[in-house]
DNA sequence: GTCTATACGAGGATAGAC
DNA sequence: GTCTATCCTCGTATAGAC
């Protein structure tokens, strides 16, 4: 059985999101994450080209649920209730198995701002956003869309020194989201 | 005169500021920040101990202003009027002289997440925060307070793409904050 | 007091041996 | 598929010229 490479490859991803949540990415050395699987640095370098593409390969993971998120909404006729149901699945999106990453993404702005995938990952949240409101909206409406998504990130990620649960602390903002597009 | 120790501090600061903006912290390296002045990096080094003290000193002069902006907002009876105007003076102070160190902040967290500065931001951003509600409040109000500051921080930066000018962006971010504490 | 010259260890990255 | 040897650049440090 030629399980071995895919093994490798997984525990690799899993060591490095470890490590660039708690140090961030700049913070995160190839040979930390090298020395924690019991390998050198050239050995991961077999398995991922750069240290950008180990990153990369995080966050596509991400943009595939966005994706599939975004082409359900685009499915729905616009309607509050799609609204309602848009934010409710993106906080459950980043309550998810993805929540380390989109935690590490919303601190590592300026480290996946110049990659490919950083620029997908705007694309999608703008597509997101518009999904929030009708077509040929104001500019408050709309900037009004890009907050209530950031809200779910606060409420996820940020509030943590308000008290409260993990799950008071998501309620209470999906609640707030949801009012931000009344 | 001897004006040069200080001419030199300042232009270090200036074009480090400049290039922490384009290509973040970790991103730029203090060999170019030398060259731009004509400099060697040893020389940048006679003036700053070391790169973290660049930013620092960066830092510094922001927190100085959440600072003033804090003690004016304590010495103010708590009531909605403190809170618009507490809102409004950080949407000014976002726009002014420290808008395009505002900016790398929260682009680049995870460069500053760890140093001393770092967590006096975030100190000062929570005081800040306190000032918009009254004491004992509920946790979605003290969430919705973050929020509304956090809102002044989307509607100066990160709204390029929703078309408008600057100031109409920053007028509806501001508007929505102050709908957030209502 | 200000800067140049130079060196060290660690980082990411590559070529090629096994 | 894994690792050695090597390279360049990085932040840092120090010695000493002016």
């Amino acid at each position: 059985m030629d399980q071995r490479r895919t093994d490798t490859r997984e525990q690799i991803q899993t060591i490095a999101l470890e490590l660039f949540a708690e140090q961030g990415y700049d913070g995160t050395s190839l040979r930390e994450i090298a020395e924690r699987l019991g390998m050198t640095k050239a050995a991961v370098y077999y398995h991922f080209k750069t240290k950008e593409e180990i990153l990369t390969s995080l966050i596509e993971d991400f943009l595939d649920q966005l994706d599939e998120l975004v082409s359900w909404g685009s499915e729905q006729p616009p309607s509050r209730q799609r609204c309602r149901a848009v934010l409710r699945r993106y906080s459950e999106l980043l309550s998810g198995r993805t929540a380390e990453l989109a935690r590490f993404m919303q601190e590592g702005q300026s480290a996946i701002r110049d990659l490919a995938v950083g620029v997908e990952i705007r694309k999608r949240f703008g597509q997101l956003a518009d999904l929030l409101t009708t077509p040929d909206q104001p500019l408050s409406t709309r900037l009004r869309a890009r907050i209530a998504l950031i809200t779910l990130h606060v409420g996820t990620f940020a509030g943590a020194e308000l008290g409260g649960s993990t799950q008071e602390r998501r309620d209470a903002s999906l609640q707030i989201a949801h009012e931000l597009m009344e």
